[in-house]
DNA sequence: TGGACTTCGTTAGGAAGTTAACTAACGAAG
DNA sequence: CTTCGTTAGTTAACTTCCTAACGAAGTCCA
């Protein structure tokens, strides 16, 4: 690759701006930036002449002189951002401003084809600046030395295989996919606006994203969220076992419980959580109570994370977390146990976690740009 | 008071770092404020000509031309910080370098006193520049408007009876005694030189102070890090009361299970928590295992932190939890049941609250200077 | 069609800070 | 006592960005 052309800093400011924008005048990137007129118009002549930046199109905004609009140019590039999900693995390239170039979505054993199936469909000539990887699991720094790792074996065997197909070159940086998912949340879903907020997914297991001040708060292990290891069960006579949680507030015991409660006359019983929900949702029993106790484990799971963050505001998400059935029991148990604390539910389906990664990748990719040089951590 | 002269950006970070450092040379100002030395050179004089900085003798470093050194001058001013404990309250006054000015300490009741007495010993022709009242509770927006007040009824009678011997026109801000006692191991305990770690009390109450890259975290309701409210008890069968964690893990419980446990044999039964742990540490029963059933529990409200937070480490204060006695325990079922946390005693004993506020109260008022305003929150 | 008005973008001058080079002061070695 | 190396502080030229003012390019309205 040829030198780098090193941005000044106000043309670095401005290009971090404009790709948040996507498209914007000179007058708005001012104001947005905070710099002057006559600075702005430097740094996009400097952007332009760099291929970062282009021309595209003018806009008249009713009375005055119409502004030209300028969006990313060629050489700015993208990024890319795969979720290597449970079940299945989903793949997107994104360009700086966080348009979609491309995406795949393949079960997880074909992991890999989805990223070069991805990369295969990002324009050629421009570089790919950032990679961002969601696994299921708390990454740490690898031992060989410039990356990072799964820090388990639960997600190392199919980090290993994606690996093989990323280009090389390009700063990879693993994310937990829940605190991905609270990151799409942040952006463009229910946590919108907001600088602090805790996302809760329940699943198969339990996780927390958490958001402090627009930045993921990822802990010193990497750690930060995993409420799998909340002490549980506790009290005055009993010992807590670890991972103990997970085993009691996870669908699968959702599922053992409806077993356990489910009489001949109840008809089937169900095989999945949707189907629990659904049965819920019509009214039948004794799927309600299920679900209505499962509502208040998740008020209690939210009440811990409130006892020790106190966020303001928690989005549920997750498999059956996300079920807006779960709401009022949520809200009411957390009231009645600690600090008033909004609760909704997720706006972002599966897709969360892949969005997330995204907008992720892209930061990186805009620090890429700006800094001139590749990013660590 | 007159126009404050307000102070140029430069002269404004040299004098936040001389504040930090005491006294200093130019070359170290320069270098620690990241200037270059024509830059701190006009920051100096205007500092200087505002009664900011003050010539201070010289350094001669060995080798070379002596430089020479300054330290804060006469109109850098003072700050007050006030610990409104459950027995005694506590005042300091400082420079906004850190140096203590003024002290004193009377029973709980008389807390006015000892701020006027603080007060009185400050310099007089300096403006006092910020206020923090460490309080335990947690505190809101005062519904008036400008201040802030105790949320609930537990610590509103004192802080009003300390309010009407504060000095008008000077910032006063509200501050929980936890977190104050958590910058107090930050700056000049436990955790110095760390970024992030959590400051676990445990005395009567329960609680933690959380710090994160440096600075505390309030939460929304400005109740982060009230572990009182985590769900207790909790359990497949059992349903969590509110408040019922600190019943169960303060120190009043402790000598209510002592005096449970205690046998005509054992001798008299421990009065308070300090007794039970002078015989736990000459081996006696049953106070030994008392206290390493108070380690254990100890360390599952550190679980609880750790599932959330992952904080890295864990400093343990408060008068039953400051006992070193504890950390073994503590950390075998930290260990058992979490991520791999470092786990120590706190290093600041009672003052650690009134300490910490100091710092605040210091960084408030430094603010206040290179802001030119008053500043707010 | 031609002001009147509004907004865009550029030009000119100034404020603040940086680097580089120079002078000043101090200790130690000859 | 001089000389040399080292560090402190100043001066000068240059960079970067801001404010202010002006010319350019639109819309609105008679």
């Amino acid at each position: 690759m040829a030198e780098a052309p090193r941005l000044t800093e106000s043309a670095g400011a401005v290009f971090a701006v404009l790709a948040q924008a996507g498209r914007a005048t000179r007058p708005q990137l001012a104001s947005l930036a905070g710099l002057s007129k006559p600075t702005v118009s430097a740094a996009v002549a400097e952007l332009e002449g760099a291929g970062l930046a282009t021309h595209s199109g003018t806009a008249s905004g009713g009375t005055g002189r119409s502004a030209a609009v300028y969006g990313l140019g060629p050489a700015s590039g993208s990024v890319l951002a795969v979720d290597l999900g449970p079940a299945r693995t989903r793949v997107r390239g994104c360009a700086l401003d966080g348009t979609l170039l491309a995406e795949a979505d393949t079960p997880r054993t074909r992991a890999a084809d989805a990223v070069r199936e991805a990369l295969a469909a990002l324009p050629a000539g421009a570089p790919l600046r950032a990679i961002v990887v969601a696994i299921g699991d708390v990454s740490a720094p690898d031992l060989a030395g410039t990356g990072m790792r799964p820090a388990t074996a639960k997600a190392g065997p199919v980090f290993d295989a994606v690996s093989v197909a990323l280009p090389p070159g390009v700063p990879v940086h693993l994310e937990n996919n829940v605190n991905c998912a609270a990151l799409a949340e942040l952006h463009e879903g229910a946590a919108r606006g907001r600088r602090t907020f805790g996302y809760l997914r329940i699943g198969v297991g339990v996780g927390l994203g958490i958001v402090i001040g627009g930045q993921v708060l990822r802990g010193a292990n990497g750690a930060a969220g995993e409420l799998a290891r909340l002490p549980y069960p506790w009290d005055d006579d009993r010992e807590p076992r670890q991972e103990a949680l997970e085993a009691y507030v996870g669908s699968q015991a959702l599922l053992r419980r409806a077993a356990e409660a489910w009489r001949e006359t109840d008809g089937p019983c169900p095989r999945t959580a949707e189907r629990l929900f659904a049965l819920a949702a019509e009214g039948r029993e004794p799927a309600r109570s299920l679900v209505a106790r499962h509502a208040a484990d998740v008020g209690r799971l939210a009440a811990a994370v409130t006892a020790v963050l106190d966020p303001g505001l928690i989005v549920l998400g997750g498999s059956t977390g996300a079920d807006p059935q779960l709401l009022s029991g949520v809200r009411t148990e957390l009231g009645r146990l600690s600090w008033p604390t909004e609760v909704v539910s997720s706006q972002i389906g599966d897709l969360g976690t892949v969005v997330g990664a995204a907008r992720l990748a892209v930061a990186k990719g805009v620090q890429n740009v700006t800094e001139g040089a590749q990013v660590k951590d």
